[in-house]
DNA sequence: CTCTTGATTGTTGAG
DNA sequence: CTCAACAATCAAGAG
């Protein structure tokens, strides 16, 4: 498999209700316009420049999640092997020989991380709304919508276990 | 930087 | 403006 940095990753639709406007036909319309316009890219570059500090890493994936564990067990058997691109390797041969239903937990466990995530970043951009027009906010007036809170609530740990054993397909 | 895959993000063109 | 889709960047782990 190559290894480009970046490989198909299509975004699923935000709502189920929407249908495609002009059916997948426009499908590729980077075939039909983007002859080989690499303005994405460039203006990538010249927009994207600003790092903040303050802004939240990316919550692992399953396959992340998934390393991590494999890791451990991968280092049992080779603790002779610390690099990290051989763990990478093995990871990813193994994470492909296991089904669905295997990754399924894994999946699970990376949504959370997800929601923890949405919820940074809500916070991040609101805090970036109040810096942005005053400069330094660091209002108290924040206070209402977002809380730091944590504790209570709702951190449900519900382990989505499929109920149907019934394989559909 | 190496290496894995996925997910989130961002830009752009069309309607 | 919004949708849709792709392209790219980034996430961690140890040397």
């Amino acid at each position: 498999m190559k290894t480009g940095k970046g490989k198909g990753a299509v975004k699923k639709d935000t709502k189920e209700a929407l249908k495609p406007v002009h059916d997948r036909g426009v499908g590729k319309r980077k075939a039909v316009f983007m002859a080989d316009q690499s303005s994405k890219r460039k203006a990538k570059k010249e927009k994207m420049a600003k790092k903040d500090p303050n802004k939240p890493k990316r919550p692992p994936s399953a396959f992340f999640l998934f390393l991590e564990e494999f890791r451990n067990t991968f280092k049992k058997e080779h603790p002779d092997v610390k690099a990290v691109s051989a763990v990478g390797k093995a990871g990813g041969a193994k994470w492909k020989s296991m089904t669905p239903a295997d990754k399924a937990p894994y999946e699970a466990k990376a949504a959370k991380r997800k929601s923890e995530y949405e919820r940074l970043i809500n916070a991040y951009n609101k805090k970036q709304e109040s810096s942005a027009d005053e400069g330094e906010g660091e209002s108290e007036k924040s206070k209402s919508e977002i809380q730091d809170d944590e504790e209570e609530s709702g951190q449900d740990e519900e382990e989505e276990e499929e109920d149907d054993d019934d394989d559909d397909d």
